[in-house]
RNA sequence: GGCUCGGUGGCAGAGUGGUUAUGCAGCGGACUGCAACUCCGUGUACGCCGGUUCGAUUCCGACCCGAGCCUCCA
């Protein structure tokens, strides 16, 4: 089985190798925390957790880290907005992106590094910038030099030239040229900082992911995503950063997700329509919120609408109904999915409409199988959908979940579908609905068919 | 202006030089005490105009429309 990826540092496909033979590494921009995440956060974390997730099934050995940024001029304006210590601000929400992210399914990397664990590491970088002249000081501040660098502007597929055209905003001062980015920046008086030999101050925001896969996975790693807009200057400073300063590829393949838009429009402050992860939870399952995001291709735009959630909500539930036609038996988590179109699909650039579009096909065959069949078919569609991190293992337990608190416990419920089922074969239907429609008050709704009533909290 | 990338049936969304994507919704039917669930059947969609081709939604060119980046941003 193969595995091909879109890079895009070539613009196309390209056959994935991993530099070491059986050994993945992978890095993806983390958050920011200083405010609750929201949907658009969410995309890459669900894309790249699928990502892991399929590298996991093809590779001995996936080191997959994620950053936490925990310094930064957004969060020491939250910090004092809220008159609290920065501290507080990170770690509130740093536990709470956990937190929302583990509803979503997604599995906890493999590393989680925080910026301000690693001001050694990026300091080291910064003075090996310097003394090779991809660096300089400039009124208090360390500034990389674009113009030391011939390739600059590769990844993002453009020429100095064509960006200073773009320059809409006006040059700081202290710089050389209007694309030198900062390595570097001078604290000022209570802001918080860290002593270096330019001062106290603090690292900018690209220094610390250039510094961080250096100090946690190598020079050289195998993939590295995150968002499109990160493409520049985001990526492009960290390529200018590592190479210049270790030389070397740094990243062998570039990946990045396309953004998502709500009911049509930008996602933004100023529309009102950024939606949290948190309050989404509110209103559906995780799952739905992550099949949903994985029901268009990561490079596409999404439009994350109510009709596409509830359209996600009403797929998911009938795959959950088919699989309960295969009831009460053990199943084998061990599957050998190679080879399924599900799976191929997936190696194809993690294409998972058309791996979704896989699980409903074997959907239909469980349908068709003859019964001695339909418990190992219900095992591939779990193990299919447990890849994509969108379909529990235990269907049964997600159906009978108590999450009201003070509901009826399950052997209440179990009996009053006794005395039902007894009620219809004495043709007592007033009685039989009677029963049905109290169920219903008290949220568990029940299902009849051929094979008996199956009820779920509704 | 520069650089990327799109326009597919009611909705969402893959894919392909000539054969059914898939799902949701709708419609018809089977089953069921009713309903729901499930099942079966059902929709000749590929922005516009040229070109290449025996044949293009699928390749090429022009055009129209839209998105992202060029500035903190997933």
């Amino acid at each position: 089985m193969t595995l091909h990826l879109y890079n895009t540092m070539s613009g196309s496909k390209e056959l994935f190798e991993p530099l070491v033979p059986d050994t993945v590494t992978m890095y993806v921009c983390g958050p920011t925390v200083y405010n609750l995440a929201h949907i658009g956060n969410a995309r890459p974390v669900v894309v790249f957790d699928t990502l892991y997730r399929l590298l996991q099934t093809l590779y001995g050995t996936v080191i997959y880290a994620r950053n936490i940024t925990d310094i930064d001029d957004k969060i020491i304006a939250a910090a004092r907005e809220g008159g609290r210590g920065i501290d507080a601000v990170t770690q509130e929400f740093t536990a709470k992106f956990r937190e929302d992210m583990a509803q979503l399914n997604t599995l906890a990397p493999t590393l989680e590094p925080c910026a301000t664990d690693n001001i050694d590491a990026m300091l080291e970088l910064t003075q090996a910038l310097l003394e090779k002249g991809h660096a300089y000081e400039s009124a208090g501040h360390v500034l990389f030099a674009v113009e030391s660098m011939a390739d600059y502007g590769k990844l993002s597929h453009r020429s100095l030239d064509d960006m200073l055209a773009g320059a809409r905003v006006e040059v700081a001062d202290y710089k050389r040229h209007p694309g030198d980015f900062v390595l570097w920046k001078p604290a000022a008086g209570d802001e918080p900082g860290w002593d270096s030999p330019w001062g106290r101050g603090r690292p900018g925001w690209h220094l610390e992911c250039s510094a961080m896969i250096r100090a946690h996975l190598g020079e050289t790693i195998d993939i590295h995503g995150g968002g499109m807009d990160l493409i520049f200057p985001h990526h492009e400073n960290e390529i200018a950063q590592s190479r210049c300063a270790h030389g070397g590829d740094y990243v062998r393949y570039w990946m990045h997700n396309a953004y998502i838009d709500i009911e049509g429009e930008k996602m933004s402050k100023s529309l009102g329509n950024v939606r949290a992860v948190r309050d989404l939870l509110q209103r559906y399952r995780g799952e739905v919120l992550r099949f949903a995001l994985l029901s268009a291709h990561y490079r596409s735009p999404l439009d994350f609408s109510a009709q596409v959630l509830e359209q996600a909500r009403a797929t998911l539930d009938g795959l959950y109904n088919t699989l309960r036609e295969v009831r009460d038996i053990e199943l084998d988590r061990e599957i050998a999915l190679a080879g399924e179109p599900f799976y191929e699909a997936l190696c194809d650039d993690l294409n998972t409409p058309e791996a979704i579009a896989g699980i409903h096909a074997l959907a239909r065959a469980l349908h068709k199988a003859p019964d001695a069949d339909k418990p190992a078919l219900k095992a591939r569609i779990l193990a299919a959908g447990n890849l994509l991190g969108i379909l529990e293992w235990d269907p049964e337990q997600w159906l009978q979940a108590d999450e009201t608190g003070d509901a009826l416990d399950a052997a209440e419920i179990e009996a009053l579908i006794a005395e039902r089922q007894q009620a219809k074969l004495d043709k007592d239907y007033a009685r039989a609905d009677e029963i049905r429609e109290s169920l219903a008050a008290r949220g568990v709704l029940l299902e009849d068919s051929r094979e008996g009533t199956r009820w779920r909290r509704g």
